[in-house]
DNA sequence: CTGTTAGCGCTTTCAT
DNA sequence: ATGAAAGCGCTAACAG
């Protein structure tokens, strides 16, 4: 393991890269016929195209990208603005954009605001100001100056994860309340009569408000209520979570059985019990949101909620794709999701 | 979870952004002077300075960054091109790279390749195109025709997660091979003779060669050897190499130890012993690399590696701002890794 | 089918 | 300290 000492490296020699007129006087014709091969082959002859072709690959040529945004008006870059890498939480819609966008020439634009709107909306400005074309964003909430600068600038956008019960922004999701509310029947419906929640920070998180709000609607039909002191709050880290599950472990009444609002709370939560001898699921039911290998790969396995997480990314990014084609397409879309039961849930033992 | 019928949005309003002419205008001034307030506000009065930036908020004004590309040759962008964004084995790497990048007033733009060298190229030549002004990747294992784009260009790039040995190409990073050898050390010195290797395809993946090198130099050392049968390839998922422990529990002589190149190769074959009733670590030893949070949640928690990855996620990051400013900077850096051992390693049962 | 021409919005000399 | 003017490399009319 050793320190490298300072080496300092020639200064990045000047651009030589070449541009169109070099391959239109290389190809013998003009930087239009050029640029047409480029984007309308159909209206080049076919021995002309052969010809400028053969000049751009032989010159390595690459459009030069900025200019033709400032003169078309369009970058074919889509920004996908999501909460955070970690957890790889949202990487797999990610993921499925990216492959949507990439097969339509367009290139995906990603960046993570930590939760934090005010950094979303800078975050957004200055990808607006680099000529991203249109945005993908994580989330109903969001501050209400990013959806001015987007009307603003004429950017088209999709909230996703969600979807905007007042139609009022395009969003492609699922029901994040439902999705808990159907947990918590299940868990009902186990016996269960004492629940805690695991939940991130519900202010500028609609997913946590409404899977939160889902919990309790739940039991609000079932004649029950949440605690206060069953309820904790903190940052998705499983030290966090382990940490706010062990304050429901101290309590008295002890609840049986815990929903994280997703799988990172909810494992976090197991390890808590684990270091404490609480047996899951004789002692405790818990579950999660969003099934994640990190759950599914728990002992016992995380009983969880598998949400179209693909789906959701792969429609978003047809839907900009057909936002900034002109084409037709559906702005609002509720994909379903899935109970997933596995070892982390039972009844209650009787006491 | 009702489907929703296409619903047709009004087509993007027409950019109403205002431009620099438009500032200078509210301000009663010119648009160099507006450029300058942006770029060099210590040559600008500081009466006129104030006068220009009422106008930029109260006209929302975002400089047009294609425009200022253009005519700059610089765009503030640089590039992250990371093999995958699946267990967020990048993530914390990604996440330290665009704390520095936004501090400093950069856009980092991310992009995956899916463990695909001409995948990596084909992004990284749309990057250029759009202006990106330098680049980042994972390992040090590239298409030649990156590099020669990247030259020709004049972009500067570092390559992370390695150091390059020959000191070609500007790299931050661990030693892999280092880290599988003391590991493997360990497992010998804890009495294992008979080893299983669980790794991804080494066909462009650096890291994968040298964490295998890694383990066999260290056999070699105790004069050792790892059989052809008790090495299994595959991808990078808890399915495909669960699969793969799966052929080595089912080997006649079945290894003692078993090395995965990754937390989610070694995840993956505690997944297949648990399965298959193998205890861990009495029956099998195994063990990961890169210290992930998957890794340490399992029961019993995986040995593995902590490897740098958020320092080199920020040296990085430090690295490709100091080139583009023209500073002075490490090309090269190693960076200390550590071995973490946990609950899934243990000395061999005597039969 | 192909060439000519005129900018896109900004930064950067060069004057003043 | 500030303004005028010249493009950066490309594409969108408009001719031919």
């Amino acid at each position: 393991m050793s320190a490298t000492p300072t080496e300092q490296v020639t200064a990045p020699s000047r651009d030589k890269r070449s541009s169109a007129k070099d391959v239109a006087r290389l190809a013998g014709v003009s930087t239009a016929t050029v640029s047409r091969v480029i984007n309308n082959p159909e209206q080049v002859d076919a021995e002309t195209q052969r010809l400028v072709r053969e000049a751009v690959t032989k010159l390595r040529y690459v459009p030069h990208g900025a200019a033709r945004a400032l003169r078309s008006h369009r970058s074919r870059m889509v920004g996908a603005v999501v909460p955070s890498f970690e957890y790889a939480l949202y990487a797999r819609t990610t993921s499925a954009m990216q492959a949507v966008l990439d097969a339509e020439g367009y290139s995906m634009v990603l960046a993570e605001h930590h939760y934090d709107l005010a950094a979303e909306l800078r975050i957004t400005k200055q990808l607006v100001g680099h000529g991203v074309d249109a945005f993908v964003f994580v989330g109903l909430h969001h501050d209400p100056a990013l959806f001015a600068l987007l009307e603003n600038y004429g950017r088209p956008y999709v909230l996703t994860w969600g979807v905007d019960p007042m139609r009022q922004h395009p969003s492609i999701g699922f029901d994040n309340r439902a999705a808990t509310f159907a947990m918590t029947q299940h868990l009902i419906g186990l016996g269960h009569r004492r629940f805690g929640l695991l939940s991130a920070p519900t202010e500028g998180n609609d997913r946590a408000t409404e899977r939160g709000a889902g919990m309790r609607a739940a039991l609000a039909q079932a004649g029950l209520a949440l605690a206060d002191e069953c309820v904790q709050y903190g940052p998705i880290s499983l030290a966090a979570s382990a940490a706010m599950m062990r304050k429901l472990l101290a309590l008295e009444h002890r609840p049986t059985a815990v929903v994280g609002t997703n799988d990172v709370f909810a494992v976090g939560g197991m390890i808590a019990c684990r270091e404490a001898g609480v047996r899951i699921p004789e002692d405790i039911s818990i579950t999660g949101v969003d099934n994640t290998d990190l759950g599914a790969t728990q002992t016992p396995a995380l009983t969880s909620i598998r949400t179209p997480i693909v789906e959701v990314g792969r429609a978003a990014a047809e839907q900009v794709i057909a936002r900034l084609e002109g084409k037709e397409h559906a702005a609002f879309q509720t994909l379903p999701f899935e109970l997933v039961l596995r070892g982390s849930t039972a009844e209650p033992q009787k006491n």
